[in-house]
RNA sequence: GCCGCUAUCGUCUAGGGGUCAGGACAGAUGGUUCUCAGCCAUCAAACCGGGGUUCGAAUCCCCGUAGCGGUACCA
């Protein structure tokens, strides 16, 4: 994807030339870049991406940035960043802040059209009218009480300089909406009020400008969350009434977080963000497979699905009515699962940026071969990349101390007990410096030649070394630690311990 | 308040007029190993409630209930 996004960020895609494209099934992402990415908009972002390769169509990206206030640069490059790390690469981009005079256009001729009307109303009347409307259990609470304005009362506001809104004249007959997740329903225009579409500072609203670069960029299908439910009706009138082409639409429940609520940013902080789980070694594919079982399902066997087999296998309409939980659980396991999927070598590279990150590692000064057979001793123990961290870090530094729990369990915590550690440790000692040969066989073979012959039990006397080598105790097989450790160090180790005792 | 959406194990889900309601994650137990992880085996765990329709309802219909979403000059 790299060339195409290179181009994107210096923005010059043409803007407002879709090039015509028949039947063609084109869909988009539209985040507004107000934050990083969440991991709702990766799913969004995922079956939309899904639906097109499916289809052989197209995924556009559309930056939603009518917010001047709440949009920033750095967020829209954070989003185009998280979308890459996914490997979900986009045809065409967007950006509706350049594209303002399209919006320009079709407001004019909706008040030429008399579809569309300016709104006098200053953010306090508004608000009592709101106040008011809910005392009365009204469904609406605008009445477009502008709509009917004199000609003296207009004067009047535009001597106070008031500027005015416009709002979008909503249709009295129902609109039809055909979801292809949810079905189809009639939504009565009495439950509809009108709509600001373009604010009192000239800037279009979210409403008007997604419809319209909807038809504008020829989308076919609109896939977004469920929260956009309610505002669908109303873009639907809003073409209607410009006699604008309507997408399809399918609205996809929402990821939920353990207690039911949707998950946002407002109130998960950065739970929600991709870029945490990038950095705590999450790897992009144990995303995308556990983002997409969110309200989607092949069939009662398949959890593990490729990039290649997901388009091949994807079917909008399989996606579920329900909302679904974010389960790091699962999650997890599917992460796990790819770790391991990732040969020696691969998952060497991946767990590199995390030693140096940790300052374990400088640069690759370090011996390539011994970073891999540390990797390979660590097997399947790495649940994220970052575990390395927990899981490797005596191998590059002393340990910093003895986990207590351990300590206790294996070295005894009476005065009788520790003194029988500290001989077999003493032992253990003797033995590995007087080996002739220091290699796992022959360590292994001299160390259980020992406990067996002194009845000392094996898990006793392994226990003991782990512990005085690693501070820990969990972790590979101690053959390969003491291996990996060397002569050198291990011998360094022991007495260590043995004082601590 | 109002408008709307949804409802199968704790979680993700399969199924969908007649099934022992299936799988996976998580959990529990046992086995294996120097520990941990893993692996193997086993266990526990669900059709929101009430009415219909029907020989038969988890499945279709209605009514409740609950949860969630929206209710901005945000998207």
């Amino acid at each position: 994807m790299g060339k195409d996004s290179e181009r994107t960020e210096m923005n010059d895609t043409p803007n407002g030339t879709a090039a015509l494209v028949g039947d063609q099934i084109r869909v988009r992402m539209a985040p507004s870049p107000t934050g990083y990415l969440h991991i709702g908009g990766a799913r969004t972002a995922l079956f939309n991406w899904l639906f097109a390769k499916h289809h052989s169509g197209k995924f556009i990206l559309r930056i939603d940035d009518t917010d001047m206030a709440r949009s920033t640069d750095e967020s829209m490059h954070e989003i185009y960043d998280a979308l890459r790390w996914l490997g979900i690469n986009w045809d065409e981009h967007y950006v509706q802040s350049e594209r303002r005079s399209i919006y320009d256009g079709y407001v004019e001729k909706l008040l030429e059209s008399g579809n569309a009307y300016h709104c006098y109303c200053t953010p306090e009347e508004l608000e009592e009218i709101r106040t008011q409307a809910r005392l009365d259990k009204q469904t609406r609470s605008y009445d477009g009480r502008c709509q009917h304005l004199s000609s003296e009362a207009v004067e009047r506001f535009v001597a106070e300089s008031r500027k005015p809104t416009v709002r979008i004249k909503m249709p009295d007959t129902p609109i039809r909406i055909d979801d292809i997740v949810l079905g189809s329903r009639v939504i009565d225009p009495a439950t509809l009020e009108d709509e600001v579409i373009v604010r009192s500072n000239g800037m279009p609203n979210y409403n008007l400008t997604s419809i319209i670069d909807d038809a504008e960029i020829q989308i076919t299908h609109v896939i977004r969350g469920t929260e956009h439910l309610n505002n669908t009706p109303k873009q639907i009138a809003i073409a209607n009434a410009l006699g604008l082409k309507v997408p399809q639409f399918a609205h996809i429940p929402l990821v939920l977080d353990s207690s039911g609520r949707k998950m946002s940013k407002r109130h998960h902080g950065d739970l929600v963000a991709v870029n945490r789980y990038r950095e705590q070694g999450y790897l992009p594919e144990a995303m995308l497979n556990f983002v997409v079982r969110l309200g989607w399902s092949y069939d009662d066997k398949q959890e593990i699905f490729s990039l290649d087999e997901l388009i091949e296998k994807f079917d909008i309409a399989r996606i579920g009515k329900s909302g679904s939980v974010f389960d790091i659980k699962k999650l997890e396991w599917l992460n796990s699962h790819y770790i391991n999927q990732l040969d020696i070598a691969a998952r060497t590279d991946a767990v590199i940026p995390f030693w140096q990150k940790e300052g374990l590692l400088d640069d690759a000064t370090e011996d390539r071969d011994r970073l891999e057979s540390i990797v390979e001793a660590i097997g399947e123990r790495l649940t994220t990349l970052q575990d390395i961290i927990p899981q490797t870090r005596y191998f590059f530094t002393n340990p910093d101390g003895y986990d207590p729990k351990a300590v206790k369990k294996w070295w005894g915590n009476s005065e009788e007990k520790r003194g029988k550690t500290s001989e077999i440790l003493t032992t253990v000692l003797q033995i590995l410096e007087e080996i002739p040969t220091f290699n796992l066989q022959t360590i292994e073979a001299a160390i259980w030649k020992y406990t067996d012959e002194n009845n000392i039990k094996r898990v006793a006397a392994m226990q003991a070394l782990r512990i005085a080598l690693t501070g820990t105790s969990f972790g590979p097989s101690l053959f390969d630690i003491v291996v990996l450790l060397g002569r050198n160090e291990t011998l360094k180790r022991i007495p260590k311990a043995i004082a601590h005792l």
